[in-house]
DNA sequence: CTCCGATATGACTGCGCGGTAAGTTACCAG
DNA sequence: CTGGTAACTTACCGCGCAGTCATATCGGAG
């Protein structure tokens, strides 16, 4: 790769030319320059020209390579409704029940997003599209994980005595609602480490939660 | 006021000139319109174009009546937030504790907000501007309700053992999104009368929360 | 060396937005 | 009737955005 291509710096122009990346490392690239940007301000508010500036590349080839600003934030939505929602089935899968399995939720939540909490956002976004393929993705994502979280909370209202499944469809958005806010707090104070996020969360969710067998040891 | 005026629609040129309603009236068509328009859509979303048009007025008038779209946005929020805010302390001034006081300040939400739910999302929304006045006028007023909000969640805290003033302050944020969620939840349902949305909120809270004396009567 | 395919850019377009300027209408007082 | 004020509109502007087009560069194969 030409060094000297490589040290024009975005300020002055470049040369136009490839710079010998190749598609999937650009793409790579461009993909976490959107998720941060997605994810610091929202869909509405991101311009495909700020990712192209983060990514250190021309706007036209963001389109050359996403298609359209939805085809990049599908993209980015399948990315990383894949990473969280991988982590919430791993962790159905072992079995916890009740409000430990949402304690361990939580937990596993923060060990993903560590050093990215932007994540959430992109994927919880209300200027995000409403529809079109941007906007299926979206729900793909979402209700891989709302089909988690309503097991969990039907599961929990039923013992607790209540089977109204409009209360359950409620309950999952808050349950969901309170998940946001934790990672919305997160996002605002970025020097917490993940461990610590953990903790707390567990302290306050442990505040609001009982099971339904008892008092949650603290 | 000539008839002849009044019923000109709006779909083919309008006579310039006065239609002869006062100023305070008028204010209050352009504030009612905006409001509905920044509930629905949210700040970035909005244009003034369309809140002209839903109160059946040119936008220069807008600007002429409001300065500038956030100069539109911060009365809107003055209002909703009077409204919200005067509710909200006129119900801690019951003086309920604990999980009772939280429950009595939904179900008082809910009837201020029935018929128009959109206004919580005008105080509460994640594209409004953040910088200049119309940010001053929604702190003055999610800091009145974060204010009863933090009281109340402090007090609960403290009982259940956790004098931790972070987790206060996240848990205020946790208890404010469990609201923005019911919010939400009920402007996709429209159809839900305000009685049943407090009965089902208060289900829903209900089987999160004991108080610190034991298990909530249902 | 030439050609080709893959990787890139600068320059440009059309549109919608927030906002503005110039002109109009209705009503009331003198 | 005239003039002034308050309430209005149409037409327009500049800007930023999503998106497009024509051209350029690089590296490898033959």
């Amino acid at each position: 790769m030409p060094s000297a291509s490589a040290g024009t710096t975005r300020r002055t122009a470049r040369r136009t030319g490839t710079k010998g990346v190749p598609r999937a490392d650009r793409e790579e690239q461009i993909l976490d320059a959107a998720l941060r940007e997605l994810g610091r301000v929202g869909f509405a508010a991101t311009s495909v020209a700020a990712v192209a500036e983060r990514a250190g590349i021309s706007k036209p080839l963001v389109y050359n390579y996403f298609g359209s600003k939805e085809g990049l934030y599908g993209a980015c939505v399948d990315h990383a409704g894949d990473l969280l929602g991988d982590e919430i089935e791993r962790i159905a899968g072992l079995g916890a029940v009740g409000i430990e399995r949402g304690m361990l939720t939580l937990e596993g939540m923060a060990e993903v997003l560590d050093s990215r909490p932007y994540l959430w956002r992109v994927l919880f976004d209300p200027s995000a599209p409403t529809e079109g393929p941007a906007a299926d993705a979206v729900r793909r994502a979402t209700a891989r994980i709302e089909r988690i979280a309503e097991e969990g909370v039907t599961e929990m209202l039923t013992l607790a005595g209540d089977p109204d499944p409009v209360d359950h469809a409620v309950m999952t958005r808050v349950w969901l609602g309170i998940v946001d806010t934790v990672m919305r707090w997160w996002a605002d104070h970025p020097e917490e480490p993940a461990v610590e996020v953990s903790r707390r969360a567990r302290r306050i969710v442990g505040a609001l939660f009982v099971d339904a067998s008892g008092t949650l040891e603290r």
